[in-house]
DNA sequence: GCTATGATTTACAACGATAGAAACGCCGTC
DNA sequence: GACGGCGTTTCTATCGTTGTAAATCATAGC
């Protein structure tokens, strides 16, 4: 009853021949347009239904110019944080009608420049780009002839739209968090040295923000470098300091893998959390609610993030010219054992 | 110099009339078709470069009826594993010139079924399907037009290709690893009653299996059911074991979140793992090496799965007619903290 | 009964690429 | 110097759909 035979073998002709009609009028049919008789309408539905025929999309996309289809670059899967971020903005997309292509950059510079210029651009309508090693010096390639939206901060004010989360806000949140706990020496882990606008930059201004608020002096020692935001970072950040001998009572995490891998390494040296040091963590994985203790972190508003990325970029594709657009979405403080007083 | 003007502009007849020559000795250059002229194919291609041209695909596709673009439909890129089983997806199929579009089912029957026939199956050249829900009385679902490859063995022996973990001797080797550590009341979470072969029921045999192989009677209160593999489903589950008061002095996770759920519960009921419980997982998610304790999990070759699932969709893309395939990848187990003697 | 008027439907030409076959040179050979 | 043969290039049709403009139909007004 359906798909019998080759693949896509039954085309508007087929169709229109079925039930007497010009193939124009079936494509009218399937595209709703309003001007047909019902009777037209019905008999084309039937023979619709009867052949079992579904579009081709690569000739509506040749001739339309458009294939539905959005890509997202994101540095890794495996990375939790891009992966829920990867599940919502399929989800965004799904819900208006887009699919979504992933390309993964593996937090490598060069591939993030390759895929602005891929082949797989001309695929795609546009770009949802989340990177991570590119900064200030890149504006130029993110001059595309194609509509994009950049998530994270790295790179301002450029002729494009940006979605971001609160980078700033957030880290004062979560070291405010903990200083109202009555932590005073609170490490930092996963900074980037010589970084201007980074998340990592950005986040560790929130902590000194925080500091500065409460009266609290900054101490260049408690704020340890730590490249890759992967679990194993945030366990060597900890070790580190350990074997450096830095007296600490907290641990900010700059993302929650940062965290984990931070409490790991406390585990293995018998150090409580939170009775001796407290830690708070940063983007809410799933994770933060499953850890033992459970980690208290920020929650950067994910689903809104991708959402409004999917929005901003429609409007775009749909040819837009409305000024750049900088959106910064709502975070939220998840309080949870890892900072128990 | 690149990408001036409006997007794709650039066609293959402006390249054409660029180097003085036809189009389809343009699309012959492009092609690497082998009787070209030096001296001609220097000439288009620095015609090429100077205009920036592009190959369109969506005409290419229209003509040659391939896309160049898989699908891959999993449950939700929030579960780690499937999130690092489309990480392995993606990377295989770059290394092929392949893109992958990822389709989420939410672990639901109606949606699975949906992913099959979608519109969007008109847009991939073949589907890699990892089901959750379809049983073996959906096989009929399952007779599609067009290449696909099944993950996981919750359906055997239909007229398809099979990519699937050895989920009946891993889960055997993680109940003889407890065992060989001395553990003799081994709770098993996250089971699925009236399932014949899904996940569930083949890790549950093997399960029974290591039991029956070392003379431990096997005891059904031991086998906790739990729907969707979650961590809270985890957590819940020793929860409800705590609660009716079952006795066990290890767990199986059926997967890593499972195990990882469950270790959280014993924290909170502050049990000693592994002391006074061994808890193995399924999977070797990244989290299972950063959980505190770590935990020992069974590796399912998730590499191999992947590469293999492409290797042979791409044959069957190609128009293979070999008789179907079922291949196992190999598993191993990774041994850490969690069920250290 | 005939013409506006608007609703429906159709014919035709694209969209940008590739397949197949025909056409064009150029070479050596008889 | 005409003729094959082969390497190289061009011509033409086509993939399945949609935009444009024109054709057809129906209804109402006079």
């Amino acid at each position: 009853m359906n798909g019998s035979g080759a693949r896509g073998a039954v085309t508007m002709h087929d169709v229109a021949a079925a039930a007497g009609v010009s193939v124009k009028t079936v494509s009218n049919v399937v595209n709703d347009y309003p001007h047909i008789r019902p009777a037209t309408r019905e008999k084309v539905q039937r023979a619709i239904d009867e052949l079992g025929y579904r579009m081709n999309l690569s000739a509506r996309n040749l001739r339309q110019g458009r294939t539905g289809i959005i890509g997202l670059a994101l540095p890794e899967l495996s990375l939790p944080y891009f992966a829920e971020l990867a599940d919502s903005v399929i989800r965004a997309a799904e819900d208006r009608g887009l699919v979504v292509l992933i390309e993964q950059t593996s937090a490598d510079r060069q591939h993030e420049l390759d895929v602005l210029t891929s082949e797989r651009r001309q695929l795609t309508d546009g770009l949802i780009f989340s990177p991570l090693e590119l900064g200030p010096d890149d504006a130029d390639a993110l001059k595309v002839p194609y509509p994009i939206v950049v998530l994270g901060e790295r790179i301002f004010g450029g002729d494009w739209d940006h979605v971001t989360m609160n980078n700033v806000d957030g880290a004062r949140a979560a070291t405010q968090h903990l200083i109202d706990r009555g932590r005073r020496r609170i490490a930092v882990i996963g900074a980037h040295a010589g970084e201007a606008m980074g998340s990592a930059a950005l986040r560790v201004l929130g902590y000194q923000t925080a500091l500065a608020a409460n009266g609290i002096p900054f101490d260049p020692d408690l704020v340890i470098e730590g490249g890759l935001w992967h679990r194993a970072t945030g366990a060597d950040c900890v070790e580190r300091m350990i074997a450096g001998g830095v007296e600490f009572d907290a641990i900010f995490g700059l993302n929650d893998a940062l965290a984990l891998g931070a409490m790991h390494t406390l585990h293995a040296h018998r150090i409580d959390v939170p009775g001796s040091v407290a830690v708070v963590g940063f983007d809410d994985i799933e994770d933060a609610a499953y850890a033992s203790p459970t980690l208290t972190s920020i929650s950067p508003g994910r689903e809104q993030i991708a959402a409004t990325a999917i929005d901003v970029l429609m409007a775009r594709i749909a040819g837009g010219t409305d000024p750049f657009r900088r959106v910064i979405a709502d975070f939220s403080l998840k309080e949870r054992e890892s900072t128990a007083s």
